[in-house]
DNA sequence: CTTGCTCCTCTAGTCGCTAGAGAAAGTAGG
DNA sequence: CCTACTTTCTCTAGCGACTAGAGGAGCAAG
């Protein structure tokens, strides 16, 4: 019979590296994997499922550990998705936050360039913005 | 004679935490303060500008050795800044890559929220949204 | 049977700090 | 001068989310 499909196979499946696969079952993301006589791991469609649901909120920017709570919710069909969405709205606010930011140092960074005559580095503006705050635009976070 | 300010005064007046310039210190970043007789360093206000360089250039996003070689352009003036240039103008390219990424994600998590009807996680927008990478507009990177 | 690939475990490194322990130095008041 | 308090010192370890490498074993094809 065949029980399910090698490490690699899955990571190639996920587009997730091997040992990152490994470190998630280390840290309690995925549960143990079934091994075979000489050891080795094997999963099944559930795991792929999983593991491409995992790699798809890192790709969203959410943490591991929101991530578990996520993935606990889905195991657990019959139950409010408050939280689901409670946690997706406090990471879209986090979201806006870090573009408002972004945009105002994409700003300053075109203006540092912009000013940028390509002589020395005397009369640079780059340096220059670095060096002074205070004529500085951009006074977010991140 | 006044040697000049300890490490705590120019941490309030630099906003840099005191750990974080003993890091700096330690890493290169700054150079070795000179120390009083009882061994605490001292710092002057060139010391100040460096910092206060320091802290702007990560708070736009500038990695430690990108802004060990600003520094070092900022030592030897009489230099072409084409080297500054070249490192901020990159560093805007891949702040823009980010807003857009953040853009489309900001979409995708809006669209997920929406969705989010508030009855059981069976039906849940979020977590359908998250397990099936299908259905997403989002395939960008961080 | 041998070659070459995948897989195993384990440890340590990455980046940019941050936190904590325990001790010594400096400062203000009595 | 003594005490109490604050600041600073060094050192080690931890964070998140991996990534890299060593050294060894399993496994499929020729």
């Amino acid at each position: 019979m065949h029980h399910g499909v090698a490490i690699g196979r899955v990571s190639e499946m996920s587009g997730v590296k091997v040992p990152t696969i490994r470190y998630y079952e280390q840290i309690g993301l995925l549960p143990p994997a079934p091994r075979t006589e000489g050891g080795r791991r094997t999963y099944g469609s559930g795991d792929l499922e999983r593991i491409t649901f995992i790699r798809h909120s890192r790709e969203l920017g959410f943490e591991i550990d929101e991530i578990k709570t996520l993935l606990d919710l889905q195991d657990t069909p019959n139950r409010s998705c408050a939280e689901a969405d409670s946690i997706a709205r406090s990471h879209l606010a986090e979201v806006k936050k870090k573009i408002s930011s972004l945009t105002a140092l994409q700003n300053e960074l075109e203006r540092m360039v912009e000013g940028c005559a390509h002589g020395r580095v005397e009369t640079c503006r780059v340096i220059e913005s670095l060096a002074d705050h205070g004529q500085c635009r951009y006074h977010g976070e991140l």
